[in-house]
DNA sequence: TATATTATGCCAAAATATGACAAAATACGC
DNA sequence: GCGTATTTTGTCATATTTTGGCATAATATA
């Protein structure tokens, strides 16, 4: 599973190293070193290649022309880019999603169980407090199961 | 059960020892040496290993994609870091959590039953008021089980 | 085709985490 | 109270992870 917060640096390049929690779950749950990069909300959300392959066989099976289809897949599918992890660790974000997310020299890991997002510094910030706030609102979710 | 309150020292690394007591609790009840440290409000809240892969495995039943599921992710699961008690009966509190809640030299381990607590010692001062008046309001949850 | 831009591979420095050992502080029994 | 055992803290060496730099390769642009 992917836990946890780790806050990283972006080369000139574009390249960032996965944090090494992350590496370890992707070999031994995922046996993959290959991501699927897309976007969600503010983030760039990440996929082991793997569950992304899932996800594309449950979207396969919505209703080819539904609106609500089409636009998810546009989303979410539209956005989507396969990168491999280096022997550093490091995978590349390509240069379109930085530029849309404004991610230049710090980003922020968040692990997010079954994959995890990325964020530029600023705008994880920008949300925490909405975070918190949301979280004060969601708290009691588990205590209901 | 965790119970009461302990003080203890960060070394410069990050490190800390957990109190005695809590150790002996997660070893015979708990019959693990690893801790899931999440943020909860102004603290780091900690979980036997155990305990917290259950909490897990409800919030993976949870819808995905839905706003709330997500957002309550990003806040628990975002903030989780496992960490192991070493032989000295440390664990290293992840630089990032330390420099979340401002803990530097002094924390301050508080018994939460199937969980405990790590503050500043800074913030645990300083919501000790604030706590008894809180108290205040809700002493009497229990009388009405 | 030449040139600029972007991506990749490789090596090494810097930062951070871990393990082992010992000193200091505290608790406990008598 | 005193001596002993346990717990907590400090320090150092080593290992791992992250970052930076540079040369080369691939791709796009004029």
């Amino acid at each position: 599973m992917f836990r946890g917060q780790f806050l990283h640096k972006i080369s000139k390049t574009g390249r960032i190293s996965v944090p090494s929690k992350f590496r370890e779950n992707l070999k031994k749950k995922h046996k993959t070193k290959n991501l699927i990069l897309s976007t969600f909300e503010n983030s760039i959300i990440c996929y082991p290649y793997p569950e992304w392959i899932k996800l594309e066989a449950k979207i396969s099976k919505l209703p080819q022309f539904k609106k609500e289809t089409v636009e998810f897949e546009r989303y979410l599918v539209g956005n989507a880019h396969e990168c491999e992890i280096d022997n550093e660790g490091r995978i590349m974000i390509p240069g379109i999603l930085r530029r849309n997310f404004k991610i230049n020299n710090n980003a922020i890991f968040i692990g997010m169980l079954s994959r995890f997002e990325i964020w530029s510094e600023n705008s994880w910030n920008k949300n925490l407090k909405k975070s918190f706030d949301k979280f004060q609102n969601s708290r009691e979710v588990l205590d209901g199961i």
